[in-house]
DNA sequence: GAGTTTTTTTGACATAACTCAATAAAACAA
DNA sequence: TTGTTTTATTGAGTTATGTCAAAAAAACTC
């Protein structure tokens, strides 16, 4: 695979002092396939370095963009985590993601030309940010990179009717550890360590997005601890019978 | 907008005496974009006429592709109306959606190369066959396409996150309503009657795809009978009062 | 580090929706 | 049509999860 003129960006930054947490290595981030195409769309569409993909830190509590800006970049979350929510008329927020390490950001802004959601750093972060706008400025051919993109809003449909087909018809437990397994199986393909991590959101963001009282959330959490699934300090989780976690979101308990 | 070649595939059919219910115009199709691309595309590609895009009758009760199978195609409803749902091993299977006339079917199937889920007519159908791999096989610049793609999948990737937000908070008499309200509206982008209609499903496979039991569906239509909001008769809906319907849906009730 | 604010845990109680079951109505087949 | 099968309705009783509330623990702030 052929590295071009973004190389340097893609290995700066190592060590963000603000960043809560290691970074993910570019080979397992799920923007680089389109980074890789970018390297080489860069390289010959004339465009300055450092245009199209740009590295920033994001502080806890910041946002990279809010529901119906105007789309203008794909983004990728390479230290930290963020969770994506839908602002309602009542301020009760509705929670309709969480991004981890290694994980794209934005996409589904392409289509309507504006971002459907609001993204919220969950703790100190960093994130590579790809300004599409630009590189369809330049008026290069984008045959591949709309390829990659296909490919990635597809797997991204697949997810969301998934996440629907499970989501509707399991019980609290069910869905608990469904969340667990997929954090946990989410930082394993990025290469982060996947038996003890950081739960960066809090009970009542889990329990908003899984569709649960935050209060059911910390039942079942304080459940799984008494019956040794898995061990809570705080934000702090360690799953200590992966294979029982994953039964029982499967329901097979 | 250009009409090519293919235009005489598209105003065939009209009358199938085994089509259940009216056709929906081309124009007010979903695929239609695609279609108006594929007219261009095969026009110039030498690829024959009826290769790209087949018409063809569904009866109720078939299905049109099967959860695994090798992706080639897109589909779109003419008339009647689809489930896809996943089958599971213990026989209980998930309904992801409901496909009515004028709406897309398959394009999930693009990114990891397979269906990933069941496609059954409910009533007599028929549907519209774009045979994409085909228009890969021809080897021809297929930018514009792409682009129809990226913005078919990012409307479905919205519209998935808007459903997940909506369904895991509501009562099952906002389910039901915004049920309903997505049908109407659905029919109604598609200039097809939306006041009063066919449900071509069973109450349980609504109670499965809304994460409700099938008994629970049906008390909740006795009540908005009984609340006048609409009229019953079988599978045969009236939607007597839009705004309430609409307004339930919503949680302003 | 002390004080303030936010988040989490835990308990008691209320209730929406499920399950099981029986009847009624439609759909289908001969 | 008649009989058979499937689907829908309705009722009774159970239960999982939500709500409200209070105490405990963490997380910030100065």
């Amino acid at each position: 695979m052929k590295k071009g003129s973004l190389a340097t960006i893609r290995t700066a930054c190592k060590a963000d002092k603000q960043a809560a947490s290691a970074e993910v290595e570019c080979q397992n981030c799920g923007l680089d396939p389109i980074c890789s195409i970018l390297d080489y769309a860069e390289e010959r569409s004339g465009v300055p370095e450092g245009v199209l993909l740009r590295r920033r830190p994001v502080s806890r509590g910041e946002t990279i963009f809010r529901k119906d800006d105007p789309f203008h970049s794909l983004f990728a979350v390479k230290a930290g985590s963020f969770k994506t929510y839908i602002p309602r008329f009542d301020h009760t927020d509705q929670v309709v993601g969480f991004h981890l390490v290694g994980e794209m950001l934005g996409s589904e802004g392409m289509a309507n030309g504006s971002y459907p959601y609001t993204a919220r750093a969950l703790e100190n972060s960093s994130v590579c940010e790809l300004r599409l706008e630009k590189l369809q400025d330049s008026g290069k051919p984008i045959e591949e990179l709309q390829q990659g993109i296909i490919e990635l809003l597809g797997k991204e449909v697949a997810f969301s009717h998934e996440l629907i087909a499970s989501m509707v018809h399991q019980t609290s437990e069910q869905r608990v550890a469904g969340f667990l397994s997929s954090l946990s199986h989410r930082l394993h393909r990025r290469g982060m360590p996947s038996q003890e991590f950081n739960m960066g959101m809090s009970r009542s963001d889990i329990g908003n997005f899984l569709g649960l009282a935050g209060e059911t959330v910390s039942r079942v959490l304080t459940k799984f601890q008494k019956q040794g699934l898995i061990r809570l300090k705080h934000k702090r989780v360690t799953i200590l019978d992966v294979a029982a976690v994953q039964q029982m979101a499967a329901g097979l308990d």
